[in-house]
DNA sequence: GTGAAGGGCCAC
DNA sequence: AAACGTGGCCCTTCAC
C-alpha cells in the first residue's frame, strides 16, 4: 500500500504541517526512538497522521540546535500534541507520551490507546496477542511489516524505508481506532476505555518521576540479611549432614539449600515425615518438633529477602535521576489491576526495614494514602446487604463489628479469637474461600469451620445471594463486569468440576477486584488534574494505595488534594457505604 | 548456553 | 490445587 507522507526537518515546514492537521478530530500518533528508555536514548521521529495526510517530523536537525524542550521552532508541534481538541491515537501510548513529555517537555492531551482498547475487547483472553501488527491483522485484516522497528534510528540519514515505515504506523491508527471503537461500543466498554485512556498520561508521568531509594539504607538491610543467610545456612548444613552417612569421612557434604529436592532428601534422611510440598504453610506444623525444619524456614525467609529484595534492585536506579523508574502495566491483570516489574514496587515487603528505604529526598515529603477496606465496601455496595452496610456505617472497628453480628453479641464482648475469625472471613469472602481452607488457616475443625461460614453467610444473606448469583452466572452469562463495565469472559471446562469451581471463584472476585482497580484509575486521573502545576508528583501505586512526593511546605495541601481525589473517585462507583481513605505525610514510605 | 516449567514466596 | 483471587521475581531442573 502506497501512502502519502511528508518528511519535515525545519521550523517553517513544521508550522505549515501542524496548521494542516490542527482541525482534524483524530490523529494517529507515533514516535521512533534510539532506545526503549527515554532517559537513555533520543527521540528521533514524531509522526502525526489524519489517515491520508501523514507528517513525519525528524527531530535530529532541531536537536542539533540544542534542547528540544525550549526550541521555539517546535512550539506548533507541542501545541498540537498538548491540545485536547484532537484525539491522539497511539498503540501503547504510555511509551510515546513518556518520550514527548521528557524530550519535548509537553503533556500529550486526549489520548486514545489502541493497545488498551484491544486488551479490553479481548476481555481477558490470554491467547490473544496485542502488538500493533497483531491488532491490525485482527481488526483490519491487514499485514503490517514491523521489520524496521528495530532499525538504526540514530543514523545521520534515515532510509526511505525507515521513514515510510514510520509514516505507515501513524497513518493506520485512525482506521484501527474506528474499527476498534465499533467493538468497544457493541461490547459496552466505552466507559472502561475512557477510564483507561485518561489514565495513560498519569502513569507515564509516574514512570518518569520514579521513586527515590536510599542506597545506604538498602545495603545496610541487605547486609543483615546476607549475614543471617550465611549463619542460618551454615547451621542448617550442620543439621542436615547429621542424616548423611559419609559426613564423617569427607567432612560436611554441601547440600544446595535452595534445591527443594536435595533439602527434602536430607530431611527424610533425618527421619522427618515430609509432606508433599515443602512450602512454609506445610512445614510450619513440623517446625516445633523438628529443629531442622524450623531452621529451614528461617533460612528460606532470609534467602528470599536477600535474593528478591537484594542487590539487584539497586541496579534499577537510573544514573541520570538517581531514582527507580519501574514499568507499570496498566491492564496487568484481566481484572484491570496494574502489574509492575523491573522492579516490582508492588511486592516490597511490608516491614519498615524495607519500606523506610523508599524516601522523600531532602526538602521533600511523601504523602501516602490508601483506601480503607475498599474491596469489602464494594461488596457491601454491590450486594446491598443491610447488615454488612451497617457494619461500615457504624464507623467502629470493622472486624469487631462483623464479629459481633456473626456471633450475636455486643461489640464490647467480642473476644480476640472471634475478631480474628471474622477478619479472616472478611478477607477470604472476596476470594470465595471454602470451609477447608478456612479450617486450616484458623485451626478450627472442618465442622467448626463449616459452622462458622454458615453463621457468617446467615448474618449477611444479601451478600450470600449476590455471591451465589455471581457463581451461577458463570454458566448462564459466561462473563462478568466491574463497576466501569470492564468485561471478563470465562474460560472453563464444563465437565471439570475444579475448572468450574475456579471460574466461579473468579466470577465472585473479578467485579470486586476490578472495581477497586477502576476506582484507583479514576483517582489517578483526578489527582493528575488537581496537582498540575504544583510540586506534587505521583511516585508509586499499590492497588489501593497512592504515594505522592512533594515539597515539604506543600505536604498538608497535597494530602488534602490526594484524599479528595480518592474520595471523589470512590464515590463514583460506591454510594451505599462511605468510602474511607487513610492519608498521612512522612519522610519514608512507612505507616 | 538459553529458555520454559515448576516450586516457592513477596505484595494487595 | 492450599478447593482463596490477582500479579512478578528468584531459584532449580530439564529440554533443546
Amino acid at each position: 500500500m502506497e501512502i502519502y507522507f511528508q518528511l519535515i526537518s525545519d521550523g517553517a515546514s513544521l508550522q505549515k504541517a501542524c496548521d494542516e492537521l490542527k482541525n482534524e478530530p483524530y490523529l494517529g500518533f507515533d514516535v521512533e526512538t534510539t532506545d526503549l528508555d527515554p532517559y537513555k536514548g533520543d527521540l528521533r521521529l514524531v509522526q502525526l497522521s489524519d489517515g491520508q495526510n501523514t507528517k513525519v517530523i525528524d527531530l535530529k536537525p532541531f536537536k542539533d540546535k540544542g534542547d528540544l524542550r525550549t526550541n521555539p521552532d517546535l512550539a506548533p508541534l507541542r501545541e498540537l500534541l498538548a491540545s485536547t481538541k484532537q484525539v491522539k491515537i497511539a498503540h501503547n501510548a504510555k511509551f510515546d507520551t513518556k518520550w514527548v513529555r521528557h524530550h519535548l517537555g509537553c503533556e500529550v492531551g486526549n489520548v486514545y490507546d489502541t493497545y488498551l482498547a484491544s486488551l479490553l475487547v479481548s476481555a481477558g483472553d490470554g491467547d490473544r496477542r496485542h502488538g500493533l501488527a497483531d491488532v491490525v491483522q485482527f481488526f483490519l485484516g491487514q499485514t503490517l511489516d514491523k521489520s524496521e522497528q528495530v532499525s538504526d534510528w540514530a543514523a545521520a540519514e534515515l532510509s526511505h524505508s525507515q521513514v515510510e515505515y514510520a509514516a505507515r504506523d501513524a497513518a493506520i491508527m485512525p482506521e484501527v481506532r474506528a474499527k476498534l471503537d465499533e467493538r468497544i461500543a457493541t461490547d459496552e466498554l466505552t466507559r472502561a476505555l475512557k477510564l483507561e485512556n485518561e489514565c495513560v498520561v498519569p502513569i507515564a508521568e509516574m514512570e518518569l518521576n520514579g521513586i527515590y531509594l536510599d542506597t545506604g539504607r538498602w545495603r545496610e538491610q541487605l547486609d543483615k540479611m546476607k549475614t543471617a543467610q550465611a549463619k542460618f545456612g551454615d547451621e542448617l548444613q550442620d543439621m542436615l549432614s547429621a542424616g548423611v552417612a559419609q559426613a564423617s569421612l569427607f567432612g560436611r557434604p554441601e547440600i544446595n539449600l535452595d534445591s527443594q529436592a536435595q533439602v527434602t532428601d536430607a530431611l527424610v534422611g533425618l527421619g522427618i515425615p515430609m509432606p508433599d510440598t515443602t512450602r512454609a504453610w506445610q512445614l510450619q506444623p513440623l517446625a516445633e518438633k523438628y529443629p531442622a525444619v524450623a531452621k529451614l524456614l528461617e533460612y528460606r525467609t532470609v534467602a528470599k529477602a536477600s535474593s528478591s529484595f537484594g542487590e539487584n534492585i539497586l541496579e534499577f536506579i537510573e544514573p541520570t535521576t538517581g531514582r527507580i523508574h519501574a514499568d507499570f502495566r496498566q491492564i496487568g491483570a484481566p481484572t484491570g489491576r496494574f502489574s509492575c516489574s523491573n522492579p516490582n514496587l508492588q511486592q516490597i515487603p511490608h516491614e519498615a526495614e524495607y519500606r523506610r528505604c523508599f524516601m522523600a529526598p531532602a526538602g521533600k515529603k511523601l504523602v501516602i494514602a490508601d483506601y480503607s477496606q475498599i474491596e469489602l465496601r464494594i461488596l457491601a455496595d454491590f450486594s446491598d446487604d443491610k447488615n454488612f452496610i451497617e457494619a461500615f456505617v457504624s464507623g467502629q472497628d470493622f472486624h469487631a463489628a462483623t464479629a459481633a453480628q456473626v456471633f450475636g453479641i455486643e461489640a464490647a464482648d467480642v473476644t480476640p479469637d472471634q475478631r480474628s475469625f471474622a477478619k479472616r472471613l472478611n478477607f477470604g469472602v472476596v476470594y470465595g474461600i471454602g470451609a477447608s481452607r478456612f479450617a486450616s488457616m484458623t485451626g478450627l475443625t472442618q465442622t467448626q469451620a463449616e459452622d462458622t461460614l454458615r453463621r457468617y453467610f446467615a448474618t449477611y444473606p444479601q451478600m450470600d445471594a449476590w455471591l451465589r448469583t455471581a457463581a451461577n452466572n458463570v454458566k448462564i452469562e459466561r462473563s462478568t463486569r466491574s463497576g466501569s463495565g470492564r468485561l471478563a469472559r470465562f474460560n472453563f471446562d464444563e465437565n471439570d468440576r475444579s475448572s468450574l469451581g475456579s471460574a466461579q471463584r473468579y466470577a465472585k472476585n473479578m467485579p470486586i477486584q476490578g472495581t477497586s482497580a477502576d476506582i484507583l484509575k479514576r483517582a489517578l486521573r483526578l489527582l493528575h488534574d488537581d496537582i498540575r502545576d504544583t510540586s506534587a508528583k505521583l511516585v508509586n501505586i499499590v492497588h489501593d494505595e497512592i504515594v505522592v512526593e512533594c515539597d515539604a511546605a506543600d505536604a498538608d495541601q497535597t494530602a488534602a488534594t490526594l484524599e479528595s481525589a480518592m474520595l471523589r473517585a470512590g464515590a463514583e462507583f460506591v454510594s451505599k457505604v462511605p468510602v474511607k481513605v487513610d492519608v498521612h505525610t512522612a519522610d519514608e514510605w512507612t505507616k
